[in-house]
Formats: structure tokens, sequence, C-alpha cells
DNA sequence: AAAGCTAGTCTAAACGTTTCGAAGCTGTCA
DNA sequence: TGACAGCTTCGAAACGTTTAGACTAGCTTT
């Protein structure tokens, strides 16, 4: 900026009053500038100017695993609204280890970031402090953190899986199994709470070995329905409380010599763009991904540009049963 | 850093120096330093120390499409390395449009980012001009571009499409339909290439109403592969040139009231988890990911470090067939 | 003719670090 | 005792911007 000054012979004030049009400068000079600055090719240099503004224009981006169709596809909307209003994003993967969470949380305050927007791998104190402590905005979508008073988005898990595991109940079923999340998520919790509410509510009893913990990570949806399916009554449907371990659960299916929905019917949570044109189309409990990506990037901007309310806001957004042909009826014995 | 030094009793340059260790300080001094630090919740602005430094400890990437599963996981795989080695990442899709390409590209340089990793969505001059007036290294994935002489990572495409049209060959199919990538890629024309070359090594003739265009995305599988089904001749067999396009290919054929590989024979490029859970269990050429991905992250940190040569490298890894059930042999009429 | 505007331009101080060179102190050696 | 070395600490300049406030020149108003 100053080698243009020193070429256009003006001051660098007036480079940069004329490069920000914040205030007015004369049609002469602007030419000048303007050529100084094709001729130098000068760009100019954010982190100088967000030095001086204590603005980045980045927001940062943490995602349990973004191998996660359901993350991945959030991810992508959230990057694009962001981008169209200026800002970058800086995404950060932990793979559902709330450690690398923590520094990777510390790591983008560090680098000034203006805003967060966290699917968090789980609670812990380090991070709770970490945001607590910041004043920047933060946004978390898809799992809620007790004691964090911020803006959030989240699905209505309960009633999205006490849906379809009531579908499961009208087919006929009563021998559900159940893989569930990790109890250190709310998403963990809240799904395995409706699993349990449909159950009551048809007078099924709920027979805890019939529910076995994953981390929503396949390797444990496949170790998770093999304990099912090895049980000496095994379960004649399986629900897996998301995309990533009903595949391990297939796997295990298969591994089994069993056929679905034959042998056991399976429903899961997420939808994903494969699971209606294989056999069998995966009846599942699509989340409304864009919605999602696009309120928690909404909601953000507000919060940057201060026209939000000053208390934090919760947006529930629900799920949405896909039946396709992966649950057959039984006639209960 | 400037309360922390009055809390402390000492002058900012020692607080910097105790904080990156760069001189002595007494531990009278250290153990004063690191109370204030902690009384204060003092934490390091990293925006300010690059403007001194003239460095982020941050790169940009920049991937065509980050719903496609194989992004993804590189993507996922070089965040992992980065953030290891201390950089973050900052994280940007076009969807396969170059214009939002340029722009983006913009933007990261003008945040300073140390280098850039691109899987380009195409090439123009815009970028090209962008890319080799900037002195920041940069690394090339999946596609390479002409005229850019930087660090690049790729498939033996050719190979690898040729390998999976031989196994159709041998198979007994003739008549192979192509969905093809987009021929501004350098993905899209090698993989044609491959397609043709095998078909010519083999004796079989290379039929031009064979190959449908598309660029990438599920819709335009679809497109085509309604097109090839429809022809009166229709063909036996059909290669995709991605992975997404291969889902609009057997949305297709079931749309066709076809059965796949009964009917029609399916191969593709581009592995995904569910590629093996589901009927049919489909044949694709699998990339190595991981491989991509920490080796574009390697390559960039050698240059970050100045432990690269000074020409620029190209490393070629190579495709592996995965022979599932999705292609049936065939007698040639 | 003096005073007051206005528009255009500039000077200089900040933003929060790093780092060079200087300064102060202690101890050693001639 | 004085010179010198080594260690610790500090003052101040720099990085590339933005912006408040000062200045100038040309008009308009009284």
């Amino acid at each position: 900026m100053i080698d243009v000054a020193q070429a256009a012979g003006v001051s660098i004030a007036t480079v940069s009053a004329f490069i920000n049009g914040t205030a007015n400068v004369s049609a002469d000079l602007g030419q000048r500038i303007e050529k100084a600055i094709r001729e130098i090719g000068y760009q100019r240099n954010a982190i100088a100017r967000s030095l001086k503004l204590g603005t980045t224009r980045t927001i940062g981006l943490t995602v349990a695993d973004i191998r996660n169709p359901f993350f991945t596809d959030v991810v992508a909307t959230i990057q694009q609204v962001l981008n169209a209003a200026g800002y970058a994003v800086m995404l950060c993967c932990n793979e559902e280890d709330t450690v690398q969470q923590d520094e990777q949380i510390k790591l983008l305050l560090d680098r000034m970031v203006d805003g967060l927007i966290i699917a968090p791998a789980g609670e812990d104190d380090i991070m709770r402090r970490l945001l607590t402590g910041t004043r920047k905005p933060v946004v978390l979508i898809d799992r809620v953190c007790d004691g964090l008073d911020v803006d959030a988005i989240v699905l209505d898990n309960l009633k999205a899986v006490s849906d379809a595991t009531n579908y499961l109940i009208n087919l006929g079923h009563r021998r559900i199994g159940y893989i569930s999340g990790s109890p250190e998520t709310s998403t963990g919790r809240d799904r395995l709470a409706g699993y349990r509410q449909a159950l009551e509510a048809a007078g099924v009893a709920f027979i805890p070995d019939l529910v076995r913990e994953g981390h929503f990570r396949e390797a444990d949806g496949y170790r998770a329905a093999m304990q099912l399916l090895t049980m000496p009554d095994r379960p004649t449907a399986i629900f897996s409380a998301n995309n990533l371990m009903v595949i391990g659960a297939m796997r295990a299916i298969r591994d089994m010599g069993l056929s679905c929905p034959a042998d056991v019917s399976v429903a899961c949570m997420d939808d994903f763009p494969w699971a209606d044109v294989f056999n069998p189309r995966l009846t599942t409990v699509a989340q409304p991904v864009e919605a999602i990506g696009e309120q928690a990037a909404t909601l953000l901007l507000e919060r940057l540009e201060g026209r939000a309310p000053h208390h934090s806001r919760r947006l529930v957004l629900h799920g949405n049963l896909m039946i396709r042909n992966s649950c057959s009826p039984r006639i209960p014995a």
C-alpha cells in the first residue's frame, strides 16, 4: 500500500480511502491510484486490516466427524452461506474426541475468529470454560451442552426416534434392538429416550439387554449388532442411532449369513444419498440438513451484525421418517 | 500482553520472550508472568503475531465438491495432518464452479494463508494468474492444470479406468456405456482416454454414442444413464467416471424397471463406505484417499519448511479395482 | 473583505505482537 | 581497581492497515 501510494504520488490515507470508499477521492487521484494498483498487483493485507479492525471475517467450525454425510452436508451448507456473506470458514474435525476438540477451539479462538459454530463431540469443562470465557458468538448444532447458554439448533430427537420405533412396533416387532450413540452427547441421550418412550407408550417392555452402546462410528455399529444378533433370542428389528453405525450393522447381518429385511428389519437416524438406491432401500429418519446449516449460519450472522436478541435462542427442527423397504411386518408371537 | 506485563511488573519484551521461550527468563519473573497470565486469562493474539511474523500458520483448501465422499476423506486426512503440525485449515468448496473457485482463491490469498491445496473444479486463466502470481506454495490434488508448474498428486487415471474397462471386456461385454466427467478437468479427460484405450487394445470399436458427458454430479449421471438405457441397442454395461454419477445411474436403472447386474452391469471410479454393504455390492476403482491427503499435506509442509527441492514434484498413485457383484458375465452375441 | 463552509488530502497515532540493540548487574581476571 | 564477559531485562521500532483530526484551497455568505 505504501508502494501504491508512492507510485501514485499520494498518501496512504488516500489510497485506503479510495479502496474502501470511506471518503471522497477526486477522479484524478482515483485513476492514478487504480493504475498504480494494477501495475504493482497490489492486494490488501487482510491480516493488518484485521488487527486494526478487530474483526477477521472468519468463523471457526468444528464438527465431530466430517466423514459422516450428515455433517458433510451441514458443513457444505454453512460454508456456502458464510462464503456468500464474505466470511471464510476454518474447519476442524476431531473424530469424536473431546481432547482434540478443546485444542481446536483454542486454535480457532487464538486465530481470532469472529464466531464459532460447533457440533460438539461431547461436553467437558475445558470447552465450557473456553466458550463462556470468550465474548465471541457461538452457535451449537446437532448437539447441545448443559450449562452453555448460547444459540443452538437441534432436532427433536426424542420424537424422531420415538416415531421410528413406533413404526417398527406397528409392524408387529416387539424385540427391537437399539444401537445407541454416546451417552455423553445430548443426541445419544435424547434418541435413547425416544426409543424407550415409544416402547413404554405401547406397553412393550424395555429390555436393557437390547440396548448396546456405540459412539456413532461404523465399528461400534458392527460390534453392537454382532452382540444383538448372537443373543439366544435375537431381536427381529434393529434401530441404529446414526447412519455410520448402521453400515456396521448391515455388515454384521451379512457376516452372520442373515438377510435384511427377511430375517431382521433395520432402520436408523440420518438419511444419506445412497440410502434409497441400493437394496435394501433403507428406512431412515432424515434430518433437514440444509435447514440446519442455513439456520446455523444465519443465527451466527445475525449475532455478528448485532441484530440478534440479547437472550440465546434455540431452534428445534423436525425429522422426517422415510419409509422404504428395510423393515418387514412381523406377526408377534 | 501489555496487561500481563503490567500485572507482573515486567516489560512486554520479557513476557514475549517467556511465552515463546526465545530467551532466558529468570525463574522469579517466569513465575510472576505465569501467574499474571492465569489471572488475566491472557491468550496470545495470533493476528498481531502473524502480521509481525509474516506467516499465519493457516493453509487454504479448496475442493470442487465436499459432498463427494472421495473429497470428504481427502479433506479429513489433510485437516488431521495439518492440524497436528499446528496449522489451521480454511475450507472452501465451490460446487464445481470455476467462478466461485477464483473468488475463493482470492479470499484465501487475501487472508494471507501460508499455502494452498487445491482440487481444481476446472482450469481458467484467472486461477492460473492468481496462482503463478503468488509466491505461496501450492499443491494440486486429484486434478492437474496445464501451465501450472506446482507440486501435484494425482491418480494414474488412465490405467485405473483402462483396468476397469478391461475387466468388463473380459466378462464379455462389448457395448459398454461410459458416463464421462467434465472434459475441462484432467481427470475427465484421462479417464475417458483410459476407457478408449482399453477398448481399442481389445479390438472393440469405440462408439462415440456410448459416451455421455456429465460433470461429476448425481443429476448428470441420471440423465446420461437414461440416454444410454433408452437407446435402441442399449449397452450391457455402464461405467461411471465417478461415484456421484453412479448413484444417478442406479436410479435410472431402477426407474427403467431394469435390474443390476441382471440387465446391466455397473462399475465406477471412487469407492465409498456403503459400496459393499448393500445390493448390488458395487464394483469400483478405489483411490488411496488417505495416501492422497497425507501426501498432499506432507508436500505442502515440506515446502513451507523450506525442505523441498526447487523443482515441482508430481506424485502418481494407483487405483485398486474392487471386484464385487455389480457386474455379471455376458456371452458376446 | 473577513469569515465560514465544503471537499479533498494528509499526518500521525493506533492495533498487539516480535526482536534488535542497548543497558544494568554480577562476577572474573589481570 | 578497572576492564571485560555473560546473563537478564528493557525500550523502541517495525509489520500494514484504518481513521481521527488537521490542513489547504476554493466558494459562498455576510
